[in-house]
Parts: C-alpha cells; sequence; structure tokens
DNA sequence: CCAAAAGTGTTAAAACTACACCCATGA
DNA sequence: TCATGGGTGTAGTTTTAACACTTTTGG
C-alpha cells in the first residue's frame, strides 16, 4: 500500500540513549544492525514513527520492543535534521534518552535477532549514522540535568544506601566529591527516607539505606524549593 | 507532482517563538491566519520543512520570510507530536525560540499580506492548534536559560546601561533584584565591558553604558567559569 | 531648585569547603 | 583481629542578602 503527499516528506523516526549505571560506568545501550546501511555496526535502538501514535508513544514502543521495559524514565532530548545524517534520504529523528536501573529490571537484550550489548561510553564502537553526536548531546544532557534535577535516582534501585548515590554524582558529573559535604547537603533537602533496613551481603559494615521520597520533592518544589548540587 | 512512500509519514514544520523585550513587557510576535484551520486566530510563525534543508535552517527561512529578520539567536526547543494538534492530520512540529533586540532591528511585520504583531505574553488572544502550549514550554525555556547562559543580552542593543539589563532580569524572572547585589554580581563576572559613553536623550541623570564580551566570556567558560544569576 | 534615576559599601547570615577519626561488620 | 567501608562535626572562607544616602542631570 503506497502513501501519496503533494510535496515530499522527510521521513521521521525516533532514537532513544538509554543510560544505566554499572558501578563506575555509565553505560548506554547499543544494537547490532543488520541492515544496509551501517550493516554490522553499533547504533542507538529506535525506528520510525507511526501516524497514529505521538512521539512519546513511538519511543516507548521501540523502548520496550528493544528492551522489554515499561515505564521508565523518558525524556525528549532533541531533534536532529541534518541533510546527510542517513545516506538514503533525509530522515528526522527526535532522540530521547532513557534512565534505567539495571540492578531492578531483567533487561532482555532484544526481543529479534538483533545483538544488543551495554557500552561504557568511555569506551565505545563506531556507531551508525550521526550517533555519536545524539550520544555526546545527551551525556551533555545529563550531567546538566543530574545537577538541578533528582533525574539520579532513576538509576538507582528504590532502596539505595548514601554512598551509592554520590558513586553515582561521582560518576557522572566526572569528579570526586566530599563524603561528609555530600550526605549533609542530600539530607537537608529532606527529600530522602531513611529506612529501617541496611544492605545486605556485604563484606563490611552494611549501609543504611534511603528511599527518594518523589511526593515530598514535589510538594517542596511546589513551595520554592530547588534541588541543586 | 506527487511523492509517494511505501508507509505513511506525518507531515513536519516548524514553528517559532519569537521573544523581544518591550520596557517591563516580554513580548511574542504573532501571526494571524488566513486560512483553514484557525482562520482569523493568532499563531506562530511557522511552516512546512522542506526536504532539501535542515531544521534549522527551516527555522530561519520562515523567520525571515515572516520578519525579514537575519542573524538572530534560534535555539531548537522542543518537538510536539500529538496526534491531535492539527485537526488535518499528524503534524509533527520542531519549535524553535528566537530572541531579538526591538530597538535594533527594524522588524517588518510580514512579507506577505498577513497580519503579524506583538502580543505581550500576559496578554494573549487564543492562539491556533497547540501554540499556547508551545509558548507555555518557550516561556518557561526563556526563564531557565536566562539564569545560567549570557542569552539576555540578545533582547538588548548591543551598548545598554545596567539598570536596563536589570529590568531584563526582572522581568523575565518575575521578581525584584537589588540594584546594588545585581550590579555588584554582574560587573564582578569581569564579561561587561565599560564604554565611554553615555545614555542620550533622558531627563535626568545619563546612565553609563556597557557591552557584553563574548570573546571574553568564551575565553572564562573554557576555564570552568559559569555564567549564574 | 526640583524630580528622577545613577551610582556606591558595609554588615550579618548562610552556604560552602576542607579535613580525620572512630565504629560496625564479616571474613 | 584485621580489612573494609560506614558514619560523624567543626572551623575558616566565601557568598549572599539586606539596606540608604549622595550625585548628576535636565526641565
Amino acid at each position: 500500500m503506497a502513501h501519496t503527499y503533494e510535496f515530499p516528506r522527510p521521513a521521521l523516526t525516533v532514537d532513544i540513549v538509554m543510560f544505566a549505571l554499572d558501578r563506575h560506568d555509565l553505560k548506554v545501550m547499543l544494537i547490532e544492525r543488520d541492515l544496509e546501511p551501517f550493516a554490522g555496526r553499533w547504533a542507538l535502538p529506535g525506528g520510525f514513527v507511526r501516524v497514529d501514535e505521538t512521539l512519546d508513544e513511538a519511543a516507548r514502543r521501540e523502548l520496550e520492543e528493544e528492551t522489554g521495559l515499561r515505564g521508565i524514565f523518558l525524556e525528549q532530548l532533541y531533534t536532529f535534521g541534518d541533510l546527510d545524517r542517513d545516506p538514503r534520504e533525509h530522515v528526522v529523528t527526535v532522540a530521547y534518552y532513557a534512565l534505567v536501573n539495571l540492578e531492578g529490571h531483567n533487561i532482555r537484550a532484544s526481543t529479534d535477532a538483533r545483538n544488543a550489548a551495554w557500552f561504557a561510553i568511555s569506551d565505545l564502537p563506531r556507531l551508525a549514522f550521526d550517533h555519536e553526536r545524539i550520544l555526546d548531546v545527551a551525556h551533555e544532557r545529563l550531567c546538566g540535568k543530574v545537577r538541578y534535577q533528582p533525574v539520579g535516582f532513576e538509576l538507582l534501585p528504590s532502596k539505595f544506601p548514601l554512598r551509592q548515590l554520590q558513586d553515582l554524582y561521582e560518576t557522572i558529573l566526572d569528579r570526586e566529591l566530599d563524603k561528609r559535604n555530600f550526605r549533609k547537603k542530600l539530607l537537608s533537602m529532606d527529600i530522602l527516607v531513611e529506612l529501617n533496613e541496611i544492605e545486605k551481603d556485604v563484606a563490611h559494615r552494611a549501609a543504611r539505606l534511603y528511599r527518594f521520597d518523589k511526593r515530598k520533592y514535589d510538594r517542596l518544589t511546589k513551595q520554592g524549593f530547588n534541588f541543586e548540587l
């Protein structure tokens, strides 16, 4: 079935930069292409936007098709429309970034036969299309966002020790933070709930676990509070 | 001439939220539609993206067609893709925002017969499509951006007194600032050049004029300096 | 000489930075 | 008992916030 328009239209896709944290590495999920162009190269998960779905829906659908994940943090990043980004024709892509917690979810690599894998962003293979550029923009956005919005929690399990949160910030911001000052600051914000639980299976003193209290955060935000690190 | 594709494609447009400052009002340029849908309603300037141009090019072209302006500050805002935003079919729009200086440029209303005008964002008419939403997002972005990037200068003439800069921030952030603290802060950043010129035609003591030194700002930024207000 | 806005310093409070040791736990 | 990381307070410095009067100029 063919579709005809009076004027030519660029094709429209979504691509997703899916971040996860693995100890001290920030990782991104990539998929090995099996079709031309760029067959054999690694690329961001993504695909064509259907006419009967919104951009967000398209992004969530692709994400679920590729990873089986639902209900994760997903936010629009930027729209890339350079003429030569796809050798076949003008393809405009709306890029999203997603944050997932590696520990909690059991992420299946992909539904179809394609090869999918996590890569540390400091050690990436060559990518298809302009996906290196998209990834750079996403990384920059994450660095910025994490400092003035409490999005980092999306990368952690719901219960976490403060040290893990600090590790997260040190990894993403790529600098060391002072333990005492970090704890003081986070606890003084009053957006974490101290749980009556501690870590398990550690070979040393177990740390107390905390939970991010989104309701409290929303309430404080309404009162003019600004998360900032 | 018709254009045929294997799968249906959403149409792709760009829309531009053009901000300017008029004394203590933040204004936006709107255009009165003469065609259905929404004939007679006010709307953001914009139009279809051609297959042989990038998104930025499309936005600049539309901006020039509607206002005659070139080389002004233009930045991608967000891409809107709700299914019902255009009653005819699925139209995805990449929204941009632009900052212009009303005093400097002589902005012609529009090239074609359509009616164009500036509206204070606190006193808007009903808009076509989802343009109210787009404008809200743009306004929010401007409020945020102005605080951690020196974009406010785009709204001023190249030579300006400090009071005018303060007015700008007070208007956009919608709160009063302390004159002495504001001056101290801005001057301590060392990104303004004090000129040997003063205001003219004022009915009171004339203020000294300053210029934003972009080179110095870029140099400082490389050294880790962060603009923040 | 009056009206209007320009320009200018100080002080108190708050936030930030740097820094080192004892504690609890499992191996 | 040892190795490992958990947890805690203080002091100096910097940054921010509050605040009022004199100066210049044109009308």
